[in-house]
DNA sequence: GAATGATGTTACCGATCGGTAACAATGCTT
DNA sequence: AAGCATTGTTACCGATCGGTAACATCATTC
């Protein structure tokens, strides 16, 4: 509601010693925040980016941030959860390419995958790399990474069962062997490596494998 | 009332302190310091890992560790060392399972690994996670990587055309992404998960799908 | 206009980071 | 015994880590 923006440009009397300032809203710092961490964290990795930092990319204060999030855990947290959204959201588009299609839905997704991947400059899968940045597997962010291949798991094998594989939970598992593997040799070969475009390939003769008849 | 705290400075006469000294040879410094960070940069991490910790695990002086090595990612760069001459021995073990059975050793590589990777504490690849907490492409210990990986696609490739593959190629860039996310779903997911177990059968159906006349 | 609570700013905390200077003690060589 | 290079020890460097106290300034409400 209602105030306009506040026009700290007034330059028209300068006291002595007041100095412009800039107010930033509760929320608007907060978003500010939460964009910088979400570029920084990708970028460098959580345990590299100190607060610092963030505060510095984000143009806000240190105790601004500090009075939105108790720690760098929860910041860590926070960008997780905005990482995991990002991530259905490509996973039903590409199954949406597809309605009713089930095979050619989890087809989609390596299709769709390889193309994310695999452009240059692409820094792997952020659950991934924050799983190796912290090995503690009681610290809190491991909990949002296992939650979310636990989903992962559980569409993978929903779309193997609908698409008529055989063996339903061993296509789901080998479908998130090639999505880990995927991610993964993005750092350890190169974004662009032909192994990176051969993902979907790989992942066709797979579901070609556990679908059609054979026995 | 003490001056002698005050002068931190000037230390001239003090009391005969004769206090028994441990000497160590350097190379067997040398050998407690590569003992200290195989064990200590795998399970927590190179990034994660202080030098002061590195001296306190080896049990020596901190400057006989500078004497031996220039800096932390010489001490990184023997780490990757010998973590890849480990990797080659169990890679080899694999394969001496089978003499002239190429499509058994590849197999065996699967059997193995996942045996090996499956235990619980088991802390993920260290070309992996290393590659992983130092995202910069130039860093040193990038290039270690990078040709840890490029040679076992190489032996894979080998692998895979020894055993008959219609299209070797894919049969390796298949069995290359199984491996990088037969390790990542250690940590994803957890090294006893049954995704891990699965890794041998999913692994040997690619390689039959591969393999075996089709057309 | 005064009160109030939210925000901005500075300065600082103890701990740790990778790395080094200076010097005391040792062992080996001659 | 004397010289000498190597090793052990302490104490320190500047930088950065995550996090906070204290206070100045702001916007809003009474």
């Amino acid at each position: 509601m209602g105030n306009e923006i506040n026009d700290t440009n007034a330059v028209a009397e300068q006291a002595p010693k007041a100095r412009p300032r800039k107010v930033t809203q509760a929320q608007d710092a907060q978003a500010q925040i939460l964009d910088a961490i979400d570029e920084l964290f990708y970028r460098e990795g959580a345990r590299a980016v100190g607060v610092d930092a963030i505060v510095k990319r984000a143009g806000v204060n240190k105790m601004s941030l500090y009075r939105q999030f108790a720690s760098k855990d929860a910041l860590m947290l926070h960008y997780l959860a905005g990482r995991e959204a990002r991530f259905w959201k490509y996973f039903d588009a590409s199954v949406a390419k597809h309605p009713g299609k089930p095979r050619e839905q989890l087809q989609q997704v390596f299709v769709d995958m390889a193309e994310r991947v695999g452009r240059p400059g692409y820094r792997g899968c952020p659950f991934v790399n924050i799983a190796v940045e912290f090995p503690d597997p009681a610290h809190p962010v491991r909990g949002v990474v296992a939650e979310n291949k636990k989903q992962l798991m559980a569409r993978l094998l929903k779309l193997a069962t609908q698409a008529g594989a055989r063996d339903p939970q061993a296509l789901a598992d080998g479908a998130a062997l090639l999505i880990e593997g995927g991610y993964t040799a993005t750092q350890t070969y190169a974004p662009g490596h032909p192994l990176i475009a051969a993902l979907p390939q790989v992942a066709a003769a797979m579901i070609a494998t556990a679908c059609d008849a054979a026995d």
